[in-house]
DNA sequence: AAGTTTGTTAAGAAAAAATTTAACAAAATG
DNA sequence: CATTTTGTTAAATTTTTTCTTAACAAACTT
């Protein structure tokens, strides 16, 4: 009856895993992630650490392919390398905790976007400063500087708002609103 | 002197605008939007309201791009369609308040991640426990079945955390936590 | 230091995505 | 109801991205 051997134990343990492999794979993808990279963030999620050659092996790419995805999983702190002495290949583990791979992503993508609108906000501001200042010009022009002026101006509301999410995300402080709770359901 | 004549005013206005669309549709590319609809969203940024043939004319593309673009920046909720009696053009207007845009566009992400990987959670974890709780099954496989449960169990707390940071952003709650400020600076 | 193993980079091929062209459908006007 | 205007969808084209092949560089072994 329910009971099973060692094989079919094995089959139903890999179905697990390729079940949440895919899950992770395919949101991954969203994430702005490649197809290659996704598929080796999931898979190295369940091993302790892996070296290229065993990606090759259980991904079933190039290893020029995994080189790169392994510098994008890098890049936003999705895996880490770890130093093995006595071992020539170059071995990488998996961040495990998602709370982890969260703060990293979103935070680097939220800087980079304050950062660039911010910037140009500012320059954009300053030019229209300039026609608003200037008795010199037509109304209508003068008007829809202000119009835009003031709007750029409350974006500013916005890009502040969200660096210190960032801010608050990094220190921890955000899990004392929101706690790391395991809830029973 | 430093006076400006109306079309020298007309360019400074302009140079300012371009300034900020360009930094908006660079960081829209960021977020999985095709350049077309990324430029037009920073376009409509400016505007009061847009038809598809005044989409044409400022992004210089064919109607068919814009009439997709439009459909998916109104499914990530930054722009809306505007009913003006009167015209048969359809007409549609940008979502300017970015709070709004980042409900809209992370709420909907997160919870797609968090319903599409706690899913594919249950089931591992289902599967596993019934290798775990099977006396027959050789303790190699056991153990290691044990260890991928465990990690799942520990994911899903994250899975809770990302959703009560969705509810607390849609229902306004974060704002008592992190309050929008006008930073003089 | 020569040879071997491992990892990276650059150029080319394959695959995927974005945009346009063109055919179609829907709605409004006369 | 025929005609015109507007918007959508499907097929084809262009562009971009991803992946592979192959040449190269770096590091370890002996």
């Amino acid at each position: 009856m329910g009971s099973l051997n060692d094989k079919e134990a094995r089959e139903k343990l890999d179905f697990a895993k390729d079940q949440v492999i895919g899950a992770i794979a395919e949101t991954m993808d969203l994430y702005g992630v490649t197809p290659a990279a996704g598929r080796l963030y999931a898979t190295m999620y369940f091993e302790d650490k892996m070296n290229l050659d065993e990606m090759l092996e259980e991904i079933g790419m190039t290893k020029a392919s995994m080189s790169t995805s392994v510098r994008k999983l890098q890049n936003i702190g999705y895996v880490k390398r770890v130093y093995t002495r006595g071992s020539r290949k170059h071995t990488y583990t998996a961040e495990k905790n998602f709370f982890n791979t969260f703060m990293s992503f979103y935070c680097q993508q939220w800087e980079r976007e304050v950062s660039m609108n911010l910037d140009a906000v500012q320059l954009a501001e300053k030019e229209l400063a300039e026609i608003i200042n200037d008795e010199s010009i037509a109304d209508e022009i003068k008007e829809e500087a202000k119009e835009h002026y003031d709007m750029l101006n409350e974006s500013k509301v916005y890009y502040h708002w969200l660096r210190k999410l960032v801010a608050s995300i990094r220190s921890g402080e955000i899990f004392e609103f929101l706690p790391k709770e395991n809830e029973e359901t």
